[in-house]
DNA sequence: TGCGGTCTACTACCCACCGTAGTAGATCAC
DNA sequence: GTGATCTACTACGGTGGGTAGTAGACCGCA
């Protein structure tokens, strides 16, 4: 069953919608940290036409949804994101990964396994690295 | 980063709504074949007052998403899933992990094998395993 | 000093989607 | 054949996201 909610999206698209995810990845690859409004908008104005107000409400939105933090200055907001990209897909990994019990863990951590080495077989090393890593956190 | 869209729901609730959810539920715990909107009603209405007709949509709605595959008989529908939860939950991994680019794939290696091992240790053997057998695939 | 331009937050509108069910047509029992 | 039952089609209300209109505060300049 391959099955796409919003084809061609990346994992952020399981958590936010079109706009909310082109402006969260705005900030988070270009890093910025106690932006306005007006810079986000500064770079969206040169993808196509799209009012300030339009963004401002996206922004606040992401600001209620806890994704970014933000202060007053003066009489604007000045905005931060609580992470950055990786965190927040970690965190959405960490919940499918918590969904999926056994067996569909094990049916999964080949799955995981066949994903990670496909990009770089070098992975294959780190993750071994990791399990003994793991060992002896668990003392085993 | 924390962050939950639906806190205390599982992996499921990243892409399907509460009452979506439900029944694909029923469908996939009590493996339902070839059955009718009158059958996940009779499971439902035992939890509590719901139409058939609200059943009957929702159910629709899922066949639209392409989770169930349906077929005419007489005046009816019968219902099939596409897939099985895990089916549905790995693709779902899928689409997380193939979003998780190095090195943020490299941190998340880090999480996933913690993840994995914290519920149960020996899936650090069946990873190990799943390595060398992967490994034999790609003939290195 | 007052007036237009600019930047901002607040509020509202529209549409898509989900949960919900009303309605009407077909079928069956008696 | 008439009421009960089962069904699909259609509709309604609420919520949320994308969009922007509006109005207030500030600033520069005549």
């Amino acid at each position: 069953m391959s099955f796409r909610i919003r084809p061609g999206q990346n994992g952020v698209a399981l958590r936010l919608h079109d706009f909310e995810a082109e402006i969260m990845d705005i900030v988070w690859s270009r890093k910025l940290k106690r932006f306005a409004v007006s810079d986000v908008l500064a770079v969206l104005e040169k993808r196509r036409d799209v009012a300030y107000t339009t963004v401002m409400t996206t922004v606040a939105r992401l600001h209620d949804k806890g994704l970014l933090d933000r202060e007053r200055e003066g009489k604007r907001y000045l905005y931060s994101p609580c992470g950055d990209r990786e965190e927040f897909l970690q965190s959405t990994a960490r919940e499918v990964f918590e969904s999926l019990g056994a067996p569909a863990g094990r049916e999964s951590l080949a799955l995981l396994v066949e994903t990670v080495s496909s990009a770089d077989s070098s992975a294959l090393d780190e993750l071994e690295r990791l399990i003994q890593l793991r060992r002896k956190e668990l003392g085993s």
